[in-house]
DNA sequence: AGAAAATAGTTGGACGTCCAAGTATCATGG
DNA sequence: CCATGATACTTGGACGTCCAACTATTTTCT
């Protein structure tokens, strides 16, 4: 029965303050002249919001016994025609690290939403396979996840499309080319 | 001579992908109606946004022997009047759980930047107190930091602003709130 | 005053992420 | 045809983050 083991919350206990302490932050920097206070304010406000969204996905998704990381790792396969793709592909397609993939395809596997199965010719490579229980999750976490709006809630839709482009140019080069 | 420490990159060996797998990923949500598509390719693009920012940032850091966390902590008490403050108060205002404060508090003191002190009249709470070391490797972190605009290199100041100002919006009513 | 409740920090465990190193297996080239 | 180099994946360790549980101290309130 996958256990929920509940997640991260990076909101908790933590009551609200009177003000929002990377304003703050961003005043005290500019006072100083420490330099690039807007870069800071935004390299920090993304950091934060990247918690506090993980941690409302990860607890929509602790019913289905899944955090986002697995999450994306069965949702790629069951987009996949074949229902499989080697690791290798997988942490190129979600931009992790092939340890990653490593350690999120064996917990899914223990969880029997995911197979391992051998390359039919190559046999460096490893392919994972969705199983139907993993269909079956996949489908049911992915509309829990739309109901939470990905856990952005508060934004609209052109708030998203914002983010998206700004982020899409930060990662061009890294990522992915424009034209090869 | 706190060890540097090498630590993740985010975008080392993997190859860009000939496309942008945000934008992939958003077409099959589309095609396949799961909803959402723009809340998930932003949330998307924030958790890769954050891993890969995380990573230049530590790694202008690391010569200093420092991460972001550390970092964060450091320059709050340099920003202190005392350039001391109770560990619970830094948890507030860099909006993280007490027991990474701990943890960031211990590494600092054991690389000799930051020192524990008892608080002199409230025996539960601990005082996390800058050092001399510590004023100086915080004053040339963020320097070098600056020189790398906090990982943002790519992006205007007017993106900065926005990605600011959307994700105050997402912190509102969480990390502070806007009349006590 | 004394008991119960709240607060402050710490510890240990779980996760995900990364890197470096190690093991297989495939591809190349002499 | 085998040696060298490239690939694919796994393992073990480091970090930061979180939570739950625990200890110590302070407040509150009966």
């Amino acid at each position: 029965m996958a256990s929920p083991s509940r997640r991260q919350q990076a909101s908790n206990g933590r009551r609200p303050l009177p003000f929002d302490p990377i304003a703050e932050a961003f005043r005290q920097w500019t006072t100083n002249d420490w330099g690039e206070e807007e870069a800071m304010a935004a390299t920090t406000s993304i950091m934060r919001a990247q918690a506090l969204i993980l941690s409302r996905v990860d607890a929509a998704l602790a019913p289905f016994g899944l955090t986002f990381a697995r999450y994306e790792v069965l949702a790629l396969l069951q987009l996949t025609r074949t229902g499989s793709l080697p690791l290798g592909k997988m942490g190129m397609r979600l931009m992790v690290h092939p340890a990653s993939v490593t350690n999120a395809v064996d917990r899914l596997s223990d969880a029997g939403l995911v197979r391992r199965r051998p390359h039919p010719t190559d046999g460096r490579t490893t392919l994972a396979e969705i199983t139907d229980a993993g269909r079956d999750v996949v489908t049911r976490a992915t509309k829990e996840l739309a109901a939470i709006r990905y856990g952005l809630d508060d934004l609209s839709d052109d708030d998203c499309r914002q983010i998206t482009d700004i982020f899409e140019e930060l990662r061009r080069g890294v990522d992915f080319t424009d034209t090869p």
